[in-house]
RNA sequence: GCGGUUGUAGCUCAGUUGGUUAGAGUGCCGGCCUGUCACGCCGGAGGUCGCGGGUUCGAGCCCCGUCAACCGCGCCA
């Protein structure tokens, strides 16, 4: 017999009658009846009941037991009586009457308990992750996680990718985030940087003629997390191919993405047809360049019937050089709780207020309401309700200012009317690739001109559009959004070394600044580069959409908190002074 | 760095207008129970009400400060 099992805590039914096994996991639940003791066995796999008696051996000693020991239990198969068999349990209808067990491990009290669905704070949840990962969910999440990662796998190697490592120690490459930095004990006074994204290797990878890389890589940046951010580090479905434009990217990658939605979606829906939104198209429908496509409400520009009317507020805010008025319509949501309620929505995210109109039926017909179908009279505000083909109980939302101001919360506000006016479809998967980003943008305090994203992508219109207005010049550089999430970013690269110095020296890098910042990548490129390009999906962002989680450290082992620190382990912790001394460091003390 | 929410038993939470001995469920300890599967019943232990200060005859509750966690903004794809 071996040591610990002869069979899992799924393994055994009805067809294991009179056998004597062995099983081995965790109590789960126990229910002492006096004379009769019952125990819920778990591992990975699943529960059996197991029970003993006073009959049996070792009765006393399991009569001790408490959750979360674990034990071995030597025992015979039973069958469960036709009234005792328990439909809930896959293992429901055999019981395992217990003649011997050891106890493997025990436990104290418990911080938080494995059965049930109790919530936890996240605090005691990951000060204690051991114990929170047996849990049911915690279990099945991981469980998920690994399988879609060899889905992946298996997909991207059937589609001619071949998987390469890439190093973890290494220099800084520039995303755009903060870089970990490694002191260098060999060169004191240097530091390596843990990569950001394996994007200059891969690049390289392909002047290297591997043409189609792929690789599940960790990456590391050190900013601050959010609920579907992860601190410090988290994985990505990197991937790079030679010889194609961005629509061979977008062809090669939907097919694979959207297999693995359709594979552990768990029957929700995928959508098929993938649209392909400007930059621009999604600040002005969605305010965001990560659309919820599931919300139907796309929003538009109204700022004509404003000009010169009644309403003052964005009559005068119209006489500035680019201010708009956009409007975001709401089916259904016509009456003046609801409006209400969305204005001190506004106001919350810092506007002065959302201004609204909202129609009804009044008797003898439609009746618009609201103060600012007041304010602009009836003529303006009918015209409004035919561009934007609303009808009784409707109504629209409205922002004014230069768009940049209040595009991000005209999104939020579209999210929470989507949502409260259940318009958001559920059980659904709908992206979008977002395409034609800018790749520069103005500082807003500086007022100099900055690379808007990472400057490795190709402009659009190669050498001439650069010698044009920078602002205008738009990249090969693309998005998908899924339901609101960001799962995937990449380009056409910019594998031109002439056309790279320029795009740099339109954003204040010289020749030089170049050569010793990307002098590898550079290099590479006087020596026969081809074009190429790819893209990164977030493997963490697609395993939580899947789980239906909106915490991604839900799909994380063992994720750190929200101030990037890992309680169980203790990092980050202070180093010993004779490793600071061998790395040439001295801590400073921090300045207040 | 900024804003919001939260902080009461091991855990999850309740706690009225500021009022006398701070409660419940669960877990834990003890007792009873041979068919439960969220077993049931009886009893018990367990509290720096995050921390510090203030107002008050009296503070879990009000005020000020501070710490921590989460969510968001900035930041970051």
């Amino acid at each position: 017999m071996h040591a610990y099992r002869s069979h899992t805590c799924a393994d055994l039914d009805k067809s294991h009658v009179g056998e004597t096994v062995r099983l081995s996991g965790w109590v789960h639940r126990i229910r002492d009846h006096g004379g009769v003791l019952f125990v819920d066995l778990r591992d990975h796999y699943g529960v059996t009941q197991v029970l003993c008696d006073s009959d049996s051996p070792v009765f006393a000693e399991v009569e001790k037991l408490r959750s979360e020991w674990c034990i071995r239990i030597d025992g015979e198969v039973k069958a469960r009586d036709e009234s005792l068999v328990n439909p809930k349990l896959p293992t429901g209808e055999i019981e395992v009457y217990i003649r011997d067990m050891a106890v493997l491990g025990a436990a104290q009290e418990l911080p938080l308990l494995v059965f049930g669905d109790q919530e936890y704070p996240e605090e005691t949840r990951l000060r204690y992750r051991y114990l929170d990962l047996r849990r049911e969910a915690m279990q099945r999440n991981m469980a998920l996680r690994s399988d879609v990662v060899a889905s992946i796998r298996r997909r991207m190697w059937d589609t001619g990718f071949r998987e390469y490592q890439t190093p973890i120690i290494t220099a800084s490459s520039p995303e755009g985030a903060r870089d970990f930095l490694v002191p260098s004990r060999l060169h004191p006074g240097k530091f390596y940087a843990l990569p950001q994204a394996p994007q200059l290797f891969k690049q390289l990878i392909m002047v290297s003629g591997f043409d189609r890389y792929f690789q599940i890589a960790p990456c590391f940046r050190d900013e601050d997390p959010r609920a579907d951010r992860s601190p410090t580090d988290f994985y990505q479905l990197d991937m790079e191919m030679s010889f194609v434009e961005q629509q061979d990217v977008f062809d090669t990658i939907q097919p694979v993405i959207q297999s693995i939605f359709e594979e552990f979606g768990g029957g929700r829906k995928v959508d098929a047809v993938w649209p392909q939104i400007s930059y621009a198209d999604a600040a002005l429908w969605y305010g965001s360049d990560k659309p919820d496509l599931r919300n139907p409400i796309k929003m538009e520009r109204v700022s004509e019937h404003f000009r010169g009317s009644g309403f003052a507020i964005f009559a005068k805010l119209l006489e500035q050089d680019g201010t708009e008025i956009r409007a975001i319509p709401a089916p259904g949501g016509g009456s003046r709780k609801f409006c209400d309620r969305m204005n001190a929505f506004a106001q919350k995210e810092g506007l002065p207020g959302m201004g609204y109109i909202f129609w009804r039926d009044q008797g003898d017909g439609l009746e618009a309401a609201g103060p600012l179908a007041k304010n602009i009279g009836p003529e303006r505000t009918e015209a409004i309700r035919q561009q934007l083909g609303l009808g009784v109980g409707d109504a629209a939302f409205f922002l004014g200012g230069k768009p940049k101001a209040f595009e991000a919360v005209a999104g939020r506000a579209r999210n929470v009317i989507g949502e409260e006016l259940n318009l958001t479809e559920t059980d659904r998967f709908a992206f979008a690739w977002v395409v034609d980003f800018p790749i520069y943008e103005r500082d807003e305090e500086t007022g100099e001109i900055d690379f808007e994203h990472n400057p490795f992508s190709m402009p659009q219109g190669g050498m001439a559009a650069l010698e044009g207005d920078p602002l205008e010049v738009k990249g090969y550089q693309y998005d998908l959004a899924c339901n609101g999430y960001e799962l995937v970013s990449g380009a056409i690269r910019n594998h031109r070394p002439e056309v790279m110095l320029k795009a740099f020296e339109i954003a204040g890098y010289g020749e030089d600044e170049v050569k010793k910042r990307f002098g590898g990548l550079y290099g590479a490129f006087q020596y026969g580069a081809p074009p190429h390009g790819g893209c990164a999906a977030g493997i963490d962002r697609i395993v939580m959409l899947l789980a239906d989680t909106a915490n991604i450290r839900e799909v994380i082992m063992f994720p750190m908190n929200q101030r990037a620190e890992d309680l169980m382990m203790d990092a980050p912790s202070e180093p010993m002074s004779d490793q600071l001394m061998e790395l040439g460091l001295r801590v400073l003390p921090r300045e207040e």
